[in-house]
DNA sequence: TCTATTTGCGCAAACGTTTGTTCTTATTAT
DNA sequence: ATAATAAGAACAAACGTTTGCGCAAATAGA
């Protein structure tokens, strides 16, 4: 292992294939070739193989992925833009993105936005310069101009969570509208009229779908629309906290809460605590997203599940096989079903007692 | 835009210095120069600055960061290996790091090791051949050889969450055995005596420490240790439910259980709301790390907190500082304080009633 | 006016790969 | 014995940067 150590700087250099090279006596195209299991290819000796073999093993020999990438133009690393790592829903999905890639011999960079897409521009750009080959968005809002440069690049991309509908580009999302839609259904069958919802970031595509869903069950159902049970703008947990507390500052407060997230979920029931209202006597709450504490909260959780694994699976799925069959073979649109999970925190007005454990 | 479109490929091509160069007719080392800002040092005149800086902005140039990586040996990026990302507890720290890096100017590469030392092996030896410019790593056991190959290469390293004591390394944990040790002596002295753990994975740091400050609390008060108390094997969920299980059916159950993790507490709780067990009365709980939701479960839970955002920050920092000052300024293990958080999920047998809520 | 200095910029090597082409030698066929 | 072929391996260009050095022209000093 001395012989890794450069003689002026005294630190231990890289093996190259240039040193096998040299210790070899073979060219460094010949062992590049070895290496790479070209031998057959280009009619290496079985003996040079072996010697080669040897020596890169001994050496240690590591190939350098940005020389590689370089020349290669490939870097099998994949870049991952998400809104906030930290929260649940969003790092179960990193997380299976992260395994079913690995499987397939990809690296993940991964970049939180937070919301903000001065910050997702200026990180899709430096994943670009980076030389990803390519990439599983998950985009703030409706702007996309960077995201087009992208495409123009043409390297695989898929739309995650959330679809930008001017945008000719592979996509998973939930079906939010339905979700919503059901959500509130389900709450107007157990007799609620007055029903909030609390929303995440305005202008995404989820938070537009669910709205979309919350307002159409209302009207279906012959109940008029106020707006002024339409509050929130964040996914965030403070939202969540302040728009509760208003809402049950109402002269008319709501007897339903539809939060749009589970981090809303997470502040409103903090205000809920904080006010000692009791759930569901006093207000009935769901939330988008699932929770995995759910069921074991002072009241257990009703909640819109979505199909985590489903998405994440299909990303990856999509983007291998865009990468793999290079021709064009059209953008995808895919729609997963979310699944709507009562549990106790519901009030049955039809049954004056809490609503029937349906699935825990 | 049609000048960077390949005239055979018809493919569009990225702009490099050489497409800058061609149509300034300035040299690629001018063009170089003056877009790192190296004008003055180099006496390129203004005038020459004006027109490539113009150019450049207009053919949207965007340097090729492996090149530059290639020729500079900095990549600007930073590996990150936590064993499981969809952990709220490694989110949480994740989405810190990553926070703080950009700031810094890096971007993150993350590996899920998933608690599997073979892949925290070959993720590492990627990472390294990708060339990343310094690594966090939440490792998974006690063998380090190949951590110790990474120190030989000296790029900066911190190891997260968990020491390694034979490794002379960088590191900050959280005193793991004063937490478990503090939240055993509650339970002692709220009269508890027949005190299980369910352990997370074995022989690692975190576990081990747990399992000593548990121990001593039990020696230090008088309790004979019982080892059939001390069970589980895996920080996960399924492990929380099993060992529960176990655990409520022996004929002297435990008063009280000490789960090591927050997803052991959510397979706990599964387990005994599966068994129609009621928290505090029938058994106390009390859990390592922050959960969310803990503050409204059904019996709000206690916790040990870890101090999480001053893992993720001084993470980041000890990194920074140690790129910064290449020279040796000897490795630093830092140790942080976790804090005791006691709610109403352990009942004080010295009141006869539930313990009083010290803070929410 | 002649030399010294400064100004402005280009040449070319290097980073570590991969791969089409070419070159040498050994083998086979005629 | 000669030509054709095959086997084995080396050459060199290319990927897109950065940077030490050198060179010409312009300016300054004498």
């Amino acid at each position: 292992m001395s012989t890794n150590v450069c003689a002026k700087t005294k630190k231990t250099m890289a093996i190259t294939l240039e040193k096998i090279s040299e210790v070899t006596g073979f060219s460094v195209s010949t062992v590049s070739r070895v290496l790479n299991k070209k031998s057959k290819k280009y009619r290496i000796s079985l003996e040079t193989e072996r010697i080669i073999y040897s020596k890169a093993k001994e050496l240690g020999y590591r190939p350098n992925e940005l020389a590689r990438g370089l020349r290669l133009k490939k870097t099998h690393t994949i870049g991952l833009v998400v809104p906030d790592i930290s929260n649940p829903f969003f790092a179960s999905i990193t997380h299976l993105i992260q395994k079913y890639l690995y499987e397939e011999g990809y690296s993940l960079i991964v970049c939180n936005t937070n919301e903000d897409i001065k910050t997702e521009i200026e990180q899709i750009d430096l994943m670009r310069r980076k030389g990803v080959d390519g990439y599983i968005i998950m985009p703030v809002g409706t702007q996309f101009e960077h995201i087009k440069g992208l495409l123009d690049d043409n390297k695989p991309l898929v739309l995650l969570d959330r679809n930008i509908d001017a945008l000719n580009a592979n996509c998973i999302v939930v079906d939010n509208y339905r979700g919503a839609y059901e959500a509130t259904e389900c709450l107007i069958r157990f007799g609620h009229e007055r029903i909030a919802i609390i929303q995440g970031l305005q202008n995404t595509y989820t938070n537009n779908e669910r709205v979309r869903g919350y307002k159409d069950a209302l009207a279906d159902n012959g109940i008029r629309i106020d707006e002024s049970y339409i509050v929130g703008n964040d996914f965030r947990r403070e939202n969540g906290y302040i728009s509760t507390k208003l809402l049950l500052k109402m002269e008319n407060p709501p007897t339903a809460i539809f939060a749009f997230s589970d981090l809303i979920t997470l502040g409103m029931l903090q205000a809920i605590s904080e006010e000692k209202i009791i759930i569901p006597d006093n207000v009935s709450i769901i939330s988008f997203d699932e929770i995995d504490f759910a069921p074991y909260l002072v009241s257990p959780l009703s909640v819109v599940v979505q199909p985590r694994e489903l998405i994440g699976e299909a990303a990856v799925k999509l983007l291998i096989e865009e990468m793999r069959s290079k021709n064009r073979l059209g953008k995808r649109k895919i729609l997963l079903e979310s699944k709507l999970v009562i549990r106790d925190s519901i009030k049955n007005f039809n049954l004056g007692v809490a609503a029937h454990r349906t699935a825990s």
